[in-house]
RNA sequence: GGGCGGAUAGCUCAGUUGGGAGAGCAUUGCCCUUACAAGGCAGAGGUCGCAGGUUCGAGCCCUGUUCCGCCUACCA
């Protein structure tokens, strides 16, 4: 029947475009809104709209996929709920870059125009990744898609914000933060990446004011001791602590600024002893000149570069002022330097590591500057957070990313959350134009973004009527946005309605597993949880399951700018989009990074072939007569796989629970292939082939049975592939999708056909061991005398004989050792038994004989260590009684199989002589 | 500086309470056996990073050490 119409090799993309569509537009993927079932819920982690499917895309949405097509084919109310992020940075980086190709800039076309254009971008390119999502399989209810600039959404955020301003959560500060020079905006803490770097230490003399000695400080920074309001050394340092009061002349400058005795600051073993006080460039500095109340001076403009009028105010030398005005710091640095110099001042230098912080979205170094943000106060978010993961509300798996969490927590600072960007939430906040004149210079366009703090905002959902203060109706918005992950931290409660009580809310939330990378724990999985417990009281999730970072086969992290990024959109095309699957899903064991390489997918191309052709066979055979039985009436063969399906049905399903995809992917890879494919389908042919017979009709439906629920299992990990077996197989239903996953049935279990197959694998590996070793061609004929002394033994061996005969290419006779003809007959030890293989014609013997006493030797060695064990007083007195019936067993074993090497080795003597 | 992880076959990796070292790929030999040569069958290949220790027994537990990676951090 269909067996025509299937081809010989699996062909993905054909398959892929069938079912992709059809899936989706067939609703197949829809939450379930008035089942029973019990909620499964999963938010994804929302991709940039500037994003491309990446590796890393495809690995955390494989997992993903996985647990929501098992969860939703088992029966329970599943939404997996999609998404995008507006990804204020990276976002406007790209239209900005698109801008500059046209030769206008966002200046240019004014805030208004710019986010009209970054929408108009939007929505012609933000729905790229949702569509590779789509090819990958991903069964997301796409109905639901959310972005978190929708209007929903950007109300929940206006909301959080309104109401964490109001319990004074978020507050203002005119603070030390990290600035991107380049993208002209603050950053958070975990938006700076650390980089190792080999810098200079710089020794510096600094001259007392009241006499001709100096303290040597040392510093990485000597440009910024222009802008130094002070010199620390420890209280307790005999070097130092006489000088502590005094003051010395700022090199440079024509200022002098005090030396302060700072216990917290100065490490007596590093550098000089001699710390110089930057308040305004460091956030150590920033923290000790708060407690001496030392004046900053802010050096830097907000591109970096060295302000004039600052350099001024800092009394710097009007020849030095001239030469580094307007340079940026690092290439003031070599004048600054040469300068002491030249004053004899610069006592040494050394080389020094350090860590240099970088911009997360741009790589460009960041400097710690002085300006006026908005702040999440975060230890009274934080405390919940981590109690809600030390008392286990929340699962994170692996468990040992816990303690990274934790740790993070516990000491964690206060969030900057405002970006001098514009696309992205703007803040809620408005300031009286006749209260603060700086706005009105804002709205007149004249100002800096920058509202000093003492300027005191109306916070509320929209612009104000009129100003508490004065009464006036003119106001401007703060002109910052919302850092993107304020955003995303409320996507779990947020996409489904909040703040309104919704049904879904209701439904689906707390969801049910989060599945993400390492690398947005801090980013985003600790603020969701943060926020969720805030604002729901429900932690957002029961699970944190972490999955691995991809790198490639190197080890090394993938990067466009390496050039060694592996696109997983190509290697679908290459290999199939479930061989992809499947190795992502192989490959993600627990608190490991993946390295992945490209033997691996093809390797699993060639497994999802290999169930292709499996299918064919089974099609190919499935016309005949089928009928249904009781399993204790069914033919041996039957109930052996069902014991097997069984067994492995119940496996995939626990480690599923446990998250442990390798090993669910591994089970089912060992299963299909070797057990399955090796073993059942061969041993079912020559039943198979008495077409009409009672075995035949029941085999042909266990065939069936069990390739179908084959299909079910799985259909998680390889959903193209086997909706297209499930639709070409005769069978009633619709979509693969929507079956039930499949319940582990004990009544299968049969540990009698267990063994009898055990039986037959053991004498036929043994025989056809035999045959290669004697170089006898697979179709040459062959007897295989097998003795047994035990009843039971005989009755299994009968059981099996015909199959042994069928896989052996031989006949099979149970015969008395004496009754063995003896001469041409090679002895082989199977476990208790022991079979004779007849030789006809001319074999190379003395190959034999090498391979068999290489053989001998292997298990000598192996039974002199069990005996020296069993031998030592030691063991017998210590080890547990089933240990030592083990090696009992064990050696016994060994002996009889050794009695037999040697009796083989030596008729092949006899006959090669 | 602190924390964590890794080091097992040529390569990529499993190894679940300590008790006969595994898989996939690659490789060797034989086989086009009517589902599959992207296949079948049978092999070869490892002193489990190094050094100690605990134990009757260690890939697994403990200590130290080397190399690699990650996270984190204010050492100027």
């Amino acid at each position: 029947m269909a067996s025509q119409q299937l081809s010989k090799t699996y062909e993905p993309q054909a398959v892929e475009a069938r079912w992709g569509p059809y899936w989706i537009d067939r609703g197949y993927f829809g939450a379930p809104a008035d089942s029973t079932g019990q909620p499964y819920t999963i938010v994804i982690p929302p991709p940039n709209v500037t994003g491309s499917l990446h590796i890393g895309h495809a690995l955390n949405n494989t997992l993903q996929d996985i647990l929501i097509r098992w969860r939703r084919m088992q029966g329970r109310n599943t939404l997996w709920l999609p998404g995008t992020d507006h990804a204020g940075i990276a976002t406007q980086n790209v239209v900005e870059r698109q801008l500059l190709e046209e030769g206008t800039g966002r200046e240019e076309l004014g805030r208004d125009a710019f986010i009209e254009r970054v929408w108009a971008w939007k929505q012609h390119s933000g729905n790229t990744i949702l569509d590779q999502l789509k090819r990958l399989g991903a069964s997301c209810d796409w109905a639901r898609l959310r972005f978190t600039m929708d209007e929903g959404l950007s109300q929940a955020v206006r909301e959080v914000f309104i109401r964490l301003h109001r319990e004074g959560l978020i507050y203002r500060g005119h603070r030390l933060i990290n600035w991107c020079p380049r993208c002209l905006t603050a950053l958070s803490d975990v938006e700076v990446e650390h980089e190792p770097v080999h810098g200079t230490m710089y020794h510096v003399a600094y001259p007392l004011a009241d006499d001709d000695t100096s303290l040597v400080i040392a510093t990485t920074r000597p440009e910024t001791l222009l802008g130094d309001t002070a010199v620390a050394v420890h209280p307790e340092d005999p070097r130092y602590n006489r000088h502590i009061g005094k003051f010395i002349k700022l090199p440079l400058t024509n200022r002098t600024v005090p030396i302060v005795s700072d216990g917290i600051l100065v490490d007596r073993e590093f550098g000089t002893g001699a710390v110089k006080i930057t308040p305004a460039h460091d956030f150590n500095d920033f923290e000790a000149g708060e407690r001496h109340q030392l004046p900053r001076i802010a050096l830097l403009s907000h591109q970096a570069l060295l302000n004039p009028k600052a350099l001024r105010d800092a009394g710097v030398e009007p020849d030095i002022l001239e030469t580094i005005a307007n340079l940026p710091a690092i290439k003031a640095r070599p004048i600054v330097v040469d300068a002491l110099k030249h004053r004899s001042l610069l006592v040494k230098t050394e080389d020094h590591e350090m860590a240099l912080g970088k911009c997360y979205r741009c790589k460009t170094v960041v400097e710690p500057f002085l300006s006026p943000q908005w702040f999440v106060r975060i230890q009274p978010l934080a405390d919940p957070a981590i109690a809600a993961v030390e008392q286990g509300h929340i699962r994170i798996i692996p468990e040992e990313w816990s303690n990274n969490y934790l740790g993070w927590m516990r000491g964690i600072k206060d969030w900057c959350i405002s970006r001098q960007i514009w696309w992205g939430h703007r803040i809620p906040a408005w300031y009286c134009a006749t209260c603060h004149p700086e706005a009105r210079r804002i709205l007149e366009g004249g100002g800096s973004h920058l509202i000093p703090t003492h300027a005191e905002p109306v916070v509320a959902e929209t612009t104000p009527d009129t100003c508490p203060t004065c009464g006036q109706n003119q106001f401007i918005q703060d002109p910052d946005v919302l850092d993107t992950w304020f955003s995303s931290a409320l996507w779990p409660f947020s996409t489904l309605g909040w703040p309104a009580n919704t049904r879904d809310l209701e439904t689906y939330y707390p969801t049910s597993t989060l599945v993400t990378g390492l690398d947005i724990l801090f980013f985003w999985v600790a603020r969701m949880i943060m926020m969720g417990l805030k604002f729901t009281g429900k932690p957002p999730f029961r699970d944190v399951y972490i999955h691995a970072l991809v790198r490639d086969a190197e080890g090394e992290k993938m990067s466009k700018s390496k050039g060694n990024v592996i696109d997983p959109l190509t290697k679908m095309s290459q290999y199939g989009t479930d061989a992809l699957r499947f190795t992502l899903a192989s490959m993600a064991s627990p608190g490991r990074d993946i390295k992945l390489s490209e033997n691996r997918i093809e390797g699993y191309r060639n497994f999802a072939n290999k169930i292709w052709n499996a299918a064919r066979f089974i099609l190919m055979h499935a016309d005949g007569p089928s009928e249904s039985r009781p399993i204790a009436d069914k033919p041996f063969v039957d109930q052996w796989i069902l014991s097997r399906l069984n067994h492995v049905t119940g496996t995939v399903t626990s480690r599923l629970e446990e998250y442990r995809f390798d090993q669910a992917a591994g089970q089912l890879y060992q299963h299909i292939w070797h057990e399955y494919c090796d073993w059942y389908l061969e041993l079912i042919k020559p039943v198979l082939q008495n077409g009409d017979s009672p075995a035949a009709r029941s085999t042909r439906a266990t065939m069936l049975q069990t390739f179908e629920h084959l299909q079910r299992l799985l259909h998680p990990f390889m959903p193209f592939l086997t909706e297209e077996i499930w639709q070409t197989m005769p069978h009633q239903g619709d979509s693969l999708v929507s079956q039930p996953f499949p319940v582990a049935a004990n009544e299968w279990e049969n540990p009698e056909a267990e063994q009898t197959f055990a039986i037959i694998e053991q004498i036929v590996t043994t025989v056809r061991t035999g045959r290669a070793l004697l170089d006898y061609g697979p179709s040459k004929a062959l007897t295989i005398l097998v003795t047994a002394k035990d009843p039971e033994e005989v009755a299994r061996l009968n059981e099996a004989r015909d199959h042994i005969a069928h896989l052996c290419r031989g006949t099979v006779s149970i015969a008395e050792r004496d009754t063995w003809p003896a001469d041409r007959i090679l002895h082989l030890a199977v476990g208790s038994f022991t079979i004779g293989i007849t030789i006809e014609g001319e074999v190379d013997l003395k190959k034999a004989l090498t391979r068999i006493e290489k053989q001998s030797q292997t298990k000598q060695k192996e039974a002199t260590r069990l005996h020296g064990r069993l031998a030592s007083p030691d063991f017998a007195a210590k080890a547990s009684p089933e240990v030592i019936q083990e090696s009992k067993d064990r050696l016994a074993l060994l002996t009889a199989e050794l009695s037999l090497f040697a009796s083989s080795e030596q008729q092949l003597r006899k006959m090669v002589s």
